[in-house]
RNA sequence: GCGGUCGUGGCGAAGUGGUUAACGCACUGGUCUGUGGCUCCAGCACUCGCGGGUUCAAGUCCCGUCGAUCGCCCCA
């Protein structure tokens, strides 16, 4: 084995990308019907943007990103994430100026160092969407919807909802305060991460698979919400069920990136083995001044879902993705003479916008049929001395094997019409 | 970063230290001198991820390494 892909990567071949063009298919038509534009920012920023944007303890940046020196000494990171660099976009190029809000969605690559594992891999792909200037309730809702729809429309089956309110900064001092209280006495008898968590994240030690006995009756966060945070919670909560999608709440919902405040949410599904979250989001209304500085400040709300994620789960529950559209009409063409005319005859066939092909390899007829056979044409198209000879060219209806000869002129000047009546 | 399992032709998959590396699919050709999907026949790996070691002898044992996979952490 010569040279090998990088640890974590795919190829995507022929056979598998259709999948995907599916997918960003279907992402993109209903992101018009939500009204989100497309953007698309660099694959690589300033490291600064994602220490300063996704959080300097989280574990995304101190120890999954692809970081190094370019020419210039500069600090570069390939993005473990699409928010920071769509906040980054919208600051520089002063989107915020304007009066509407602004509603975007990207799709593409993004970049983790972690150990692979089944749905976990080091160049991976989301499909995300950001809102900005709105702390409406209802924006937050339409953000889990669009995900929520999403996952319907491609078929997928059992997509739970889960929601929690992570409040806002100061809110999360005091919960937080609360929490270590509450773990204090049991602080020797919790696994050794949820040690280091007591200090750093206390939240997270409750979503802990080993200490789960020890978080029973811990405080919840929603009983700590001031006024604001829970109003807005129930109005989320309002308009979700206004648009009839489920959800669960989750008071134990913490998410692995600093910026969220108010709603946070994921979509879990089975499938995937020991990983169930195939998408999340939440709102992050400190982010866009955080990155831009003052002047800046606008709210916003956005999601990510992970493409390869999506893909496993559809595999795993069996969900047929529609094939791409077989072949028109295959040429065969017999002879030196006939072959320059299947030449032409091809290009006019395109030109009018069918799926034609022929033969490369100077291949015997037999051996073209088979390749026509393999690529499921809907016709075979032969000509051969005597039919060039007649102005006229044998056609060929795979599926029922029945063969009639039209003129060669009417087959290239109106291939549709000749072949399908 | 840590642990389990695995790594043989394009794909799937036998091979439990010893002669020419099964088999299935796919592919190529013939059977059918201008016609596919069926049948039958033939062909298709100086070589078993890579490197080193043990042995008279290694795809088979040992060590290392790379990768895949599953899991821990965390997440998409």
């Amino acid at each position: 084995m010569s040279i090998q892909k990088p640890k974590g990567t795919q190829d995507l071949l022929p056979g598998e990308v259709e999948k995907w063009q599916y997918l960003e298919n279907k992402a993109r038509d209903l992101c018009q019907r939500f009204n989100y534009k497309e953007i698309r920012t660099p694959i690589f920023e300033s490291t600064e943007l994602f220490s300063r944007g996704v959080g300097e303890t989280t574990d995304i940046v101190e120890k999954e990103m692809y970081t190094f020196m370019d020419k210039g000494d500069r600090s570069i990171s390939l993005r473990p994430e699409g928010t920071a660099g769509v906040v980054r976009a919208y600051v520089e190029n002063k989107l915020y100026g304007v009066p509407d809000v602004t509603k975007l969605y990207y799709v593409g690559p993004m970049f983790r160092y972690e150990q692979p594992q089944a749905g976990r891999y080091r160049q991976f792909h989301q499909f995300g969407i950001e809102a900005f200037g709105s702390v409406d309730p209802s924006m937050d809702a339409e953000v889990i919807a669009l995900g929520y729809t999403f996952y319907k429309e491609i078929g997928l089956k059992d997509v739970t909802v889960e929601i929690n309110s992570v409040g806002t900064p100061s809110v999360r001092t005091v919960y937080r305060e609360k929490l270590q209280e509450f773990f204090a006495p049991v602080k020797d008898k919790l696994c050794k991460d949820c040690q280091s968590r007591y200090d750093r994240n206390p939240m997270r030690i409750l979503d802990c698979k080993i200490d789960q006995k020890y978080g029973e009756g811990a405080p919840e966060i929603l009983d700590y919400l001031d006024e604001e945070c829970s109003t807005h919670f129930a109005q989320v909560k309002e308009h979700l069920s206004a648009m009839e999608i489920p959800y669960r709440v989750n008071p134990r919902l913490v998410r692995g990136l600093d910026y969220y405040t108010h709603t946070a949410f994921e979509y879990k599904a089975a499938g995937i083995g020991a990983i169930d979250t195939i998408g999340g989001g939440g709102r992050y209304n400190g982010l866009v001044e955080q990155i831009g500085g003052h002047g800046t400040d606008q709210p916003g709300v956005g999601l990510g879902l992970g493409l390869e994620r999506i893909l496993l789960v559809l595999q795993a529950q069996g969900v047929e993705i529609p094939k791409p559209e077989p072949l028109d009409v295959y040429l065969i063409g017999l002879g030196a003479a006939a072959e320059k005319e299947v030449t032409k005859l091809l290009q006019q066939l395109r030109i009018q916008g069918l799926k034609a092909e022929k033969d490369y390899q100077g291949r015997k007829m037999k051996a073209q049929m088979k390749s026509a056979d393999r690529l499921q044409a809907k016709y075979v198209a032969i000509l051969g001395d005597d039919e060039l000879a007649r102005g006229e060219i044998t056609l060929k209806q795979m599926e029922t094997g029945s063969q009639v000869t039209v003129s060669l002129v009417d087959l290239g000047s109106n291939a549709a019409k000749t072949l399908f009546e």
